[in-house]
RNA sequence: GCCCGGGUGGUGUAGUGGCCUAUCAUUGAGCCCUGUCGAGGCUCGGACUCGGGUUCAAAUCCCGACCUGGGCGCCA
């Protein structure tokens, strides 16, 4: 059977009646009538009816499709007919139907969504459970997502780059990192790009991205953390943090653009039928006081320079209702590289993106002094002599720099409003799961 | 790391000391049925996480282990 001539089922209709095709793909569903069979054959694009009558076909034919168990792989040529009665409108009258590989019995997911599966049972099957359609749905928008991201930059004169994933040294401290071997000696996997795209701000790069993984040895156990993620990271020369702020919020605004007419969205099965409102620009700013001041007013209350606790957050995205950013965060709670608010010492240029119910995103304007950055290292506890190899850069001729570091996972699981973050990773790792 | 739940056929479940030879759906095997689309009807098969304990009697109560869901903390 030639893969040239396969046709995909979305491809067809009862326009093609009379054509002569192939299609290939998985047993999705038998339905014996006895004197009518019908063979409900998936492929990516979607479902075809393929349908026997006794008599009609040749007897071996007939018996050999009752006979193929549901999830075996097949290729059938056969004829289009334009049917009102079958459910696309079309259906396959077969001639002939090779089995490539015969599927197991008994299956351990339900493809046809009749009884539900928990998600580590999923997890377990994730392959098969990825045959599901609105499983396969959250990976096609994924991909989509991806895509309006790159184009994104990509039109505004971004770089896409590489930086590494196998590190010496703890980069920006806070979280835990996987040690790893790595011939003699120890390394880590990276936690962010943060300071390699900081690094290629001194090379004259001067609007670079990244998606990639990292990596958070932290043992969390939640719908919204994973061990293994993806970032997307950006970092631009000569901006402000309300130059990237802005790249930020029109990005989260192109992507739900992008996505906002997928038909698919409907299929999910999250409320999303009516499809989705693009979250409009500017999105709101509060200041860290304002958002304290707003927290107590609901009765929690928070000290100045503590971090916002999970209701607190929840109490935000309350009143905000949509995206929106904190700024003017307490120097004290972010990282070393966030440079100083120009206008008072214990505060910095720090902005987190919220949605309603997770923080998506985090950046700043970048210390782009050595002096300074080197004095933050070292107030942090950490030792700036593990750091050489990052103040380097700053020492000869390092331009004013900001960006930002925003959650793929996150991102889409807030669009999509799925609850567990695993949904929208094929194999996700978290505290428990390495395999599959 | 802390707190609170839960582990029953392949999958999803009912069952809070004896009515359990364990419910229902779906799946599987088989039979009937020539237009199904969650097809329908009939027959059959298939499970109490593991190890201790309490009791005349344990799926059910207790202890431990393992697995697992959620919340908090930490973190993005």
């Amino acid at each position: 059977m030639s893969m040239r001539r396969r046709r995909y089922t979305d491809e067809l209709s009862a326009a093609n009646d009379g054509e002569r095709v192939c299609i290939a793909g998985w047993v999705h569903e038998k339905r014996d009538l006895g004197g009518v069979f019908f063979l409900i054959l998936r492929d990516f694009g979607g479902l075809a009816q393929v349908t026997l009558h006794r008599g009609d076909v040749d007897k071996e034919l007939f018996a050999r499709a009752k006979r193929v168990p549901r999830e075996s792989v097949v290729a059938i040529e056969g004829r289009v007919k334009g049917e009102e009665k079958a459910p696309s409108g079309y259906e396959i009258i077969p001639e002939r139907i090779e089995v490539l590989n015969e599927s197991s019995q008994i299956l351990p997911l339900d493809t046809t969504d009749k009884v539900g599966a928990e998600l580590d049972t999923r997890l377990d099957a994730r392959f098969m459970d990825l045959r599901r359609e609105r499983v396969k749905h959250i990976f096609i928008i994924r991909s989509r997502v991806l895509r309006a991201i790159r184009d994104f930059f990509n039109e505004r004169g971004f770089m896409e780059v590489n930086t590494p994933k196998i590190v010496s040294a703890a980069t920006e401290g806070g979280t835990a990192l996987f040690p790893i071997s790595y011939f003699e000696r120890e390394a880590f996997l990276n936690q962010s790009p943060q300071l390699y795209k900081q690094m290629l701000m001194a090379s004259g790069f001067d609007r670079v991205y990244e998606i990639g993984p990292i990596f958070r040895a932290e043992e969390h156990d939640t719908t919204k953390h994973l061990n293994e993620a993806t970032s997307v990271d950006i970092e631009v020369a000569f901006a402000t943090e309300e130059d990237v702020m802005s790249i930020l919020e029109e990005l989260v605004a192109h992507v739900y653009t992008q996505i906002a007419d997928y038909p698919g969205l409907s299929r999910l099965g999250t409320g999303l039928e009516e499809g989705f409102d693009v979250p409009k620009v500017p999105f709101p700013r509060i200041t860290y006081d304002e958002a304290i001041e707003l927290v107590s007013e609901s009765g929690e209350q928070i000290e100045w320079g503590e971090d916002l606790s999970a209701s607190a957050e929840h109490v935000l995205g309350e009143t905000m209702g949509e995206h929106y950013f904190i700024i003017e965060w307490p120097s004290a709670i972010k990282p070393f590289y966030a440079q100083p608010s120009p206008h008072r010492s214990d505060i910095c240029t720090a902005f987190d993106l919220m949605h309603p119910r997770l923080e998506l995103a985090s950046g700043s304007q970048r210390v782009h002094s050595y002096e300074l950055l080197r004095a933050n290292i070292e107030s942090k506890g950490l030792s700036a002599d593990d750091f050489e190899f990052y103040l380097d850069a700053f020492r000869y001729g390092m331009p004013p720099h900001a960006g930002w570091g925003l959650g793929v996972e996150r991102l889409l699981m807030s669009m999509l409003r799925v609850d567990n973050i695993r949904e929208v990773v094929l194999f996700p790792r978290d505290r428990r799961r390495l395999v599959p």
